[in-house]
DNA sequence: CGACCTTTTGATTGGCGTCAAAATCTGTGG
DNA sequence: CCACAGATTTTGACGCCAATCAAAAGGTCG
């Protein structure tokens, strides 16, 4: 168990040559207010997949802006059940939600090789109440989060099986479109895919069994195949018409650009 | 159909003197900003029952704070079916959250009378980008929401039918507590519950007609009982540990006050 | 190569949806 | 105050989707 402080430090590099800063909190900040943000800034971090980046009911001590990577944000419940409550791409800001306690109401364990920005929780706090920006822009995002989530509910009370499983394929799709390009394979309409069919099940609430299930019948239909890690969309129209996907509510979209509301 | 603009107007009160003000946006506001924010808002508004606050997909005129009354978001699926995103209680801010398109992601209709501020859209905006207590107030409520929603969808994905009830049950009834205390009875442990086993169902996904069945039984089990626009809570205890609630993950709490974190 | 994780397939079970109809409640107007 | 229509609650019978249990096959990594 590699916790964020275990992580090995590297040379922290400007937030302003980020990569991913158009979808992320500083996106919309001026360089003035930039580098005041970076004297914030404790660490660049890179952790190996698999490891947890914070535990549930952990106290806060950092919070966190994906720069490359996966991370899966999750919750378990008394019976070992868990839900996963989304997956972070990069742009994503992690950590940031904290319960009555003051303490994480979810964990967070890197699904991928990753590497974050780590920012001391109390300085977070500081730069959102002095910086309107950066307060705006978190509440843009906490937004857009909301959205994301009310489509999850949605999707897992109002969804047969085949159409959970098209949905979360769907829109993941589209997610690392638009924010973690290098995954994304335009050729084959494919994309890196690092999820198993129980994390897949754990996002939806269906048992690993029954989500193969329905992955093999969304093959057989020539809809598309997850494979060795990889996502392949074959029939995008059908499956967007078997999700009934809303792409109004797709993940953040970075303010003053004007984007196809599809990606 | 009543929208908000044909709702009749009704001399503005100040905000500050507003009795839900300690779990509403402008709480810790200071007076001189406050009255700032007085200077924006437009008018106070009334509802009567099972009226449109606005519509799915509208376009947005206004944001709203709810002073008194019970409001539903929901979203309406293609075939028909209808979730209930959130049960908005006095405090509540509403109509912020934007779809890509700029219109409303949800519809919100009043379950009771209700009385509302409005203010027009444009003019939030700016509050949020000018005054940063308010863009870090507004952050707050929706990472509250977030959690909230975290919340709904473990309970929709991993609880069985009768625990299912029993969270939106026992939820409901602290949110009340909280933010609306004339619906609550101390004496006999009950509140004000006017809603529906139609609308309990489209909260968590049931059908109605099982909503009736667990509701019975938690009845037989001296639980709780639900009759006549009321719900009472009988046994807490035994509550709490069937609905596995999460107290850590409750509705909004005002910043600087140190409650118990149960109410 | 061997241990472990993930995927795959089949048989069986059960919880909740669906359909239908009766009972009860609510509000409205005569 | 009563009559009536419509909404809501209640109960029963039946069917189906997804969970559960079990086991084999394939992949991955030390």
């Amino acid at each position: 168990m590699v916790t964020a402080t275990q992580a090995r430090l590297r040379n922290p590099v400007d937030c302003e040559h980020c990569r991913v800063r158009d979808q992320a909190l500083f996106c919309g900040v001026r360089p003035e207010q930039l580098r005041e943000i970076a004297r914030y800034r404790e660490q660049q971090m890179r952790l190996r997949a698999h490891r947890q980046l914070f535990q549930e009911k952990s106290r806060p001590l950092h919070a966190y802006t994906l720069f490359q990577g996966w991370v899966a944000l999750y919750k378990t419940l008394d019976n070992g059940k868990r839900q996963i409550l989304k997956i972070a791409l990069p742009g994503d800001f992690l950590g940031f939600q904290l319960g009555n306690d003051g303490l994480h109401t979810h964990g967070a364990e890197t699904l991928t090789q990753a590497t974050l920005c780590a920012f001391p929780f109390d300085k977070v706090l500081e730069m959102v109440s002095k910086q309107p920006a950066i307060a705006t822009r978190l509440c843009e995002m906490s937004v857009r989060d909301i959205s994301m989530c009310h489509e999850h509910l949605i999707c897992a009370t109002k969804k047969d099986a085949r159409e959970k499983i098209a949905h979360i394929c769907l829109e993941t799709y589209y997610r690392v479109r638009r924010q973690s390009p290098e995954d994304y394979d335009p050729k084959r309409n494919a994309i890196f895919f690092p999820l198993t069919q129980e994390y897949l099940g754990d996002m939806v609430g269906l048992t690993n069994v029954h989500v193969n299930r329905m992955l093999k019948k969304l093959a057989a239909d020539r809809v598309l195949t997850c494979h060795n890690r990889r996502l392949t969309i074959h029939n995008e129209e059908r499956l967007i018409h078997i999700a009934q996907f809303d792409f109004n509510t797709l993940a953040p979209i970075s303010p003053g650009r004007n984007i196809d509301a599809r990606f």
